[in-house]
RNA sequence: UGGGGUGUAGCCAAGCGGUAAGGCAACGGACUUUGACUCCGUCAUGCGUUGGUUCGAAUCCAUCCACCCCAGCCA
């Protein structure tokens, strides 16, 4: 979904960039041909779940093109089978779609907002003879759909006359049969080679309290029948959908044929998103959260929308995934490394830098005078001169990384060792002159000089040393709680069931790390859910709706680019 | 062995008869007070196969192969 300045055929203002898909160029030529004046789409989930990234694929896609093309894209929740849907979740998607950045406006409906007119188009159906009420149970519908290769055989019901058919159909309505006991079938052909046309439901009687209708209905109906007639009620233009239902389009156009329901939407269908270590599908997602291998739907390993969101991500930088993967019809493995691109390019612009050290070591400047403390100005965002600049606490004792001291440096190690010399960040030169051990010999502390003239911004500060390393003071540090995340599953393919294993137990028991005794500096004492940090040398941060003024929690969005692990991975 | 869909680089993806865009990844190098960022360079004589049409084919035709979807009163 790249743009490109592609000049608008249809005369609606010239060279508005498009998106560059296959659905686009339908649209680009309905509207230049004239088939129709203007384009309206529908985002239709059901609410049955949580939305995920995959979703929002079809989101950007479905309101992108409508915006695009100076259309309309509504919300439309395809409630028709109310045994699976709740309340919960249709809050959940309205919170999500906005927190993306998309307006339905006033189109916000309701699959069950058509249940009468569904019905009554059933009704004509039935009079027109191309429906009837079936008594067939399940099992015996099933036996009689014939399979992949063989044709089906008609219901002895199929020939009802009219009358009876009306009359079984509003008692169907009215209650007087129990659940499961007659359906009400299209009458299409038992032998076709689409499984679909083979005399599809229409309507099931199901007592369930529907979130919206109540019990005022026990019958609803199939999602292939009310679907085309939602659409073509609210006019929608381009109804898109994923690949699995291209097999279904038959019978949506013979429904808007059949039921003449006043518009004649199309559809057309592309290839959901798929991402590599990781699952999309609403069950598995959902075993994850019951099953307690994550902490809810909005778990930052998750990929749900309201995951990534407390993880960290931004809006933008999903979105901007989503015109990148593209729009087609070829089933495809996206690389979850491409959204981890996303964020850090949106956050490179806009995080503010801070000094956070994860795992801390003492380090005791034995030069620097006691109980001095200097406030030294730092830079807030190097890509970004209006971001400013902080002051930063400077003292006789500091914490740096753990992993910044090596006692024996390996080749190319950069950082501290004894002997060595390092600049720390925004601040002086300092060299490790002696290494402090406990009875058992880790390493507890270290002893350093720091170089006056090295001052940052000072006349010596031009001396060159191979690291920089970030570093926070010892009496203005907090404390902090970190929470590292990695892909949640050990493999690329967590949804293979080839090595006859269940996806839970590629799970990636390391997804999680707590760090407790982390420090980061006092800049970030104000810090609110929500606000995103680039911590120096680490990543983006963003802190956890967990927080709390004096307990801060943070979490990893991403870890910037590493270049040093990767020289260590090949060393080995 | 029925029907529908899809094959372009490690992963996405343009291309629509005129001689293989772009992004991610990877690999070199420059720069660097973040081993980040940024910048420069490299990365398909090749478009699932085999034939054919054409001056010319990823694009047209045929053939074969591979993969995905369909037998819910789910969506």
């Amino acid at each position: 979904m790249t743009t490109a300045g592609t000049p608008d055929e249809a005369g609606l203002g010239a060279n508005r960039d498009l998106p560059v898909n296959f659905i686009q160029d339908i649209i680009s030529n309905d509207l230049k041909t004239g088939k129709v004046r203007s384009i309206h789409t529908r985002f239709p989930p059901e609410p049955n779940g949580y939305l995920h990234i995959g979703h929002a694929k079809s989101i950007c896609l479905n309101f992108g093109l409508a915006k695009a093309n100076n259309g309309l894209c509504n919300l439309r929740f395809d409630d028709t089978n109310p045994s699976k849907e709740e309340t919960e979740f249709v809050e959940s998607i309205m919170r999500d779609v906005r927190w993306l950045g998309f307006d339905w406006d006033d189109r916000l409906y309701y699959a069950s907002d058509y249940f009468q007119d569904c019905y009554d188009w059933a009704v004509q159906l039935i009079k027109e003879g191309k429906a009837y009420v079936c008594d067939l149970s399940a099992e015996e519908i099933r036996a009689y759909r014939g399979t992949l290769t063989e044709p089906g055989k008609d219901s002895p019901y199929r020939n009802r006359s009219i009358e009876e058919n009306l009359d079984l159909f509003e008692r169907m309505k009215n209650g007087e049969f129990p659940d499961g006991s007659r359906v009400l079938r299209a009458k299409i052909d038992m032998a076709s080679p689409n499984m679909n046309m083979r005399d599809p439901v229409l309507y099931r009687i199901m007592r369930a309290t529907h979130h919206r209708t109540g019990d005022k209905w026990c019958i609803y109906p199939m999602y292939d029948y009310s679907h085309p007639l939602g659409d073509a009620k609210e006019n929608i233009t381009h109804s898109v959908c994923t690949l699995e239902f291209a097999d279904h389009r038959p019978l949506y156009d013979w429904f808007i044929e059949n039921v003449r329901p006043g518009s004649e939407p199309h559809q057309y269908e592309f290839a959901r998103l798929n991402l590599n270590y990781t699952v999309m599908s609403k069950r598995k997602l959902r075993r994850l959260v019951e099953e307690g291998f994550v902490n809810g739907w909005d778990d930052p390993r998750m990929p749900t929308i309201s995951g990534l969101r407390r993880r960290g991500y931004t809006p933008e930088s999903i979105r901007d995934f989503c015109e990148r993967i593209g729009v087609a019809k070829r089933d495809s493995v996206v690389d979850i490394g491409l959204l981890e691109h996303c964020i850090r390019e949106d956050l490179n612009k806009k995080a503010q830098r801070v000094m956070a050290v994860l795992k801390p070591l003492k380090i005791v400047l034995t030069n620097y005078p006691e109980n001095q403390v200097e406030w030294l100005e730092i830079e807030n965002n190097p890509e970004n001169s209006a971001a400013g600049s902080r002051k930063v606490p400077f003292g006789r004792e500091l914490y740096i990384e753990q992993d910044d001291f090596m006692e024996v440096p390996v080749k190319k190690f950069f950082r501290l060792f004894p002997g060595g010399e390092v600049r720390l960040k925004g601040a002086f030169i300092i060299k490790c002159e002696k290494v402090a051990k406990d009875a058992e010999g880790n390493i507890v502390q270290l002893y350093c000089t720091y170089d006056p003239d090295t001052r940052s911004g000072g006349p010596a500060s031009g001396r060159k040393v191979k690291g920089t390393l970030h570093w926070v003071e010892a009496s203005h540090a907090i404390p902090a709680e970190v929470r590292l995340y990695e892909k949640l599953f050990l493999v690329e393919d967590p949804d293979s069931d080839e090595d006859g294993t269940d996806f839970v137990t590629k799970i990636n028991p390391n997804s999680l790390q707590v760090l407790n005794n982390c420090l980061v500096e006092p800049e970030l004492a104000e810090a609110q859910v929500e606000d995103r940090f680039q911590f120096l040398r680490h990543g983006y941060f963003s802190v956890d709706p967990d927080s709390k003024p004096g307990a801060l929690v943070f979490n990893r969005i991403v870890s910037l680019r590493d270049s040093w692990a990767k020289i260590q991975k090949t060393a080995q």
